[in-house]
DNA sequence: TTCGCGATTATGTATAGACATTATCGCGAA
DNA sequence: TTCGCGATAATGTCTATACATAATCGCGAA
C-alpha cells in the first residue's frame, strides 16, 4: 500500500485539500484545534510522515499554529489573508465600533458580455449573476463593488437577494476559493462613481479587480473601487512565507 | 545520529537558508540547474527525504520548479517576485524592444527626517542617502521614485553614483531583502508630479511604498509613483502558493 | 494550597527503504 | 535521418521507526 489507486489524488494532497476547505470556508475558525496527528492518521489511514508533512506545510504557510504537547490551532486571519476582501469592513467595524451596512444598488441575470466573456475566458452567453454593491461605514460610502458570479459554479446564487451578508462574505461562506487573480489600478472618479462615493469628481480611486476559482472552476469576478484618501493596500513578503492583509 | 548536535541549526533548515541564499543573492540565477537531491544528500550526509522535504517546500513556495527526471532549476522571478519592482522596467524594455533609461535628479545624504524614523522604527538623525529617480521609457516617463538607504545597512551606497543601474536594482544585487513591507495608494498628481511624469495635474496615481530589511535591518524604503493609465499591478494566489508579480 | 518535578503527550527532525511516475536519453529499426 | 521504444534517471509519495524537544498534567511534598 505504498501508492493510492490510481484515478484518485494522493492522499498527502487530499488531506491538504479537506484541511484548507474547512478553514478557507470557516467550518474551523480561527483558534479551532484542528485533529491531532494521530487521529489523522486514523481517520485517513495513513502514516504520521504523511499528516505530519501536510500539517507542517500548512504551518509554514501561515493557515495553522503549531504548539508542542497542545495541538495546532488555526491561526488569525491576518497572516493567510491573501485576499483583499470587502468582508474586512465588516471586521474593521466591528473592532472599531463604527456601523457598517451595505446597499444592493442592481442585481441581474443576464448573459455574460463578451468583453467579460474573453477576459475570464468562460463561453459567450454563458449566465452570470450581475450585482453591485455600496458598502457604508458611519454614512460615509467606503466602497462600491461590481460583481459577476458564475451561476454554473454556484447555482444557490440564483435566489439569493444578499440580504444579510453582502455577496464577498456570502460567497467566502459557500464557495471556499482556491485560487485568485488580482489586479490594482489607479483611476480618476468618472461624475457616476463620484456621486456614489461622495467624493468629487477627478478624485484618485484605488481599483481592485479580483478572479477567483474553485478547483479550475470560475467563481466571481469583483471589481471594488475604493476612494483614493480613504484606502490603501498594504502586505507583507518574505521569501519563504508570503502573506498579505489589506487595512483601512 | 537523529539529531543535529545542540547548538546548531537543524539540517533541514540549514539546506534551506543555502540554497534560499544562493538563489537570492543571485548566484544561482533563474534558469540555473541545482543540484540532484543525490547530490545534496552527499554534500550534507543526509537522507533523501531531508533534502526532499525542503526542494519540494521551496518548490511549492515558487523559488524552484522540478521536474521529474530533469531535476529542479531555479524559477523565472515572475513567480517569485514579490516585489513591484522598478527593475522589471530594464526587463520590460528588453523584452518589448524599447529603449530605458533613468535619470537621477536628486541625491543627498542628510539626517533622516522625524517621520520617517517614525514610520520606519530608526532613531532620528541616523545618516541616510535620498535619491530620486525618473524612470523612462522611449522618451514617456513611467515612474518616479523616491528613495531612502539606510548607510548604515548598506555602506558602499554611500560613494555610489548610480550611473549604470538604477538604484533598486543596484541595491537588489548588493544586499537581497529578507522582508518586505508594500503598501499601495492612489493619489491625484500633484502639479510638480505631473510636470515630472508628462501627466495633467490631477491625474490618477499609483502609489508604491516599499520598505524592506534584511535579517532585522532596515535596507531602503522606495516610493514611486506610476501614472494610473499606463500601470497597474497584478498578481496570482492560491492558499498554498502565494506569489505576485509586476506587469506594465 | 501551592510548588516542584517527573510522567505523559504531541510535535519536530531524521533515517532507510519501497514503489510509482514521468521525462529524457540513446539505441536500433525503418 | 528519423522514428519508436525500452532503459534509465530523477522526482513524487508513502511507510515504519527512532529519538529529541517542549509543554502540560497531575501527583506528592512542603
Amino acid at each position: 500500500m505504498k501508492e493510492a489507486p490510481s484515478g484518485m489524488k494522493h492522499l498527502y494532497q487530499r488531506i491538504r485539500d479537506d484541511i484548507e476547505a474547512k478553514i478557507m470556508s470557516g467550518e474551523w475558525p480561527p483558534g479551532y484545534r484542528i485533529p491531532f496527528e494521530h487521529e489523522l492518521m486514523a481517520e485517513y489511514g495513513c502514516s504520521r510522515m504523511t499528516v505530519n508533512k501536510v500539517l507542517s506545510t500548512l504551518a509554514v504557510n501561515g493557515l495553522i499554529t503549531r504548539r508542542r504537547r497542545a495541538g495546532s490551532v488555526v491561526a488569525e486571519p491576518s497572516t493567510r489573508q491573501a485576499v483583499l476582501d470587502i468582508q474586512d469592513f465588516a471586521l474593521e467595524a466591528a473592532r472599531t465600533g463604527t456601523v457598517y451596512h451595505f446597499k444592493v444598488v442592481h442585481r441581474s441575470i443576464d448573459p455574460i458580455d463578451t468583453a467579460a466573456a474573453h477576459r475570464i475566458g468562460l463561453p459567450v452567453g454563458t449566465e452570470m449573476l450581475y450585482i453591485s454593491t455600496l458598502h457604508v461605514m458611519d454614512d460615509v460610502p467606503q466602497a462600491f463593488e461590481e460583481r459577476l458570479i458564475s451561476l454554473a459554479t454556484v447555482p444557490e446564487a440564483n435566489g439569493e437577494v444578499f440580504k444579510d451578508a453582502p455577496p464577498g462574505t456570502w460567497l467566502l461562506r459557500r464557495v471556499p476559493w482556491t485560487d485568485a487573480e488580482h489586479i490594482v489600478r489607479a483611476v480618476n472618479a468618472d461624475s457616476t462613481m463620484a456621486k456614489r462615493l461622495q467624493i468629487r469628481t477627478g478624485a484618485a480611486c484605488l481599483v481592485l479587480e479580483r478572479r477567483t476559482w474553485q478547483a479550475g472552476a470560475f467563481v466571481t469576478e469583483a471589481r471594488i473601487t475604493y476612494p483614493g484618501e480613504r484606502h490603501h493596500l498594504m502586505g507583507r513578503f518574505s521569501p519563504s512565507v508570503k502573506g498579505s492583509s489589506a487595512v483601512q
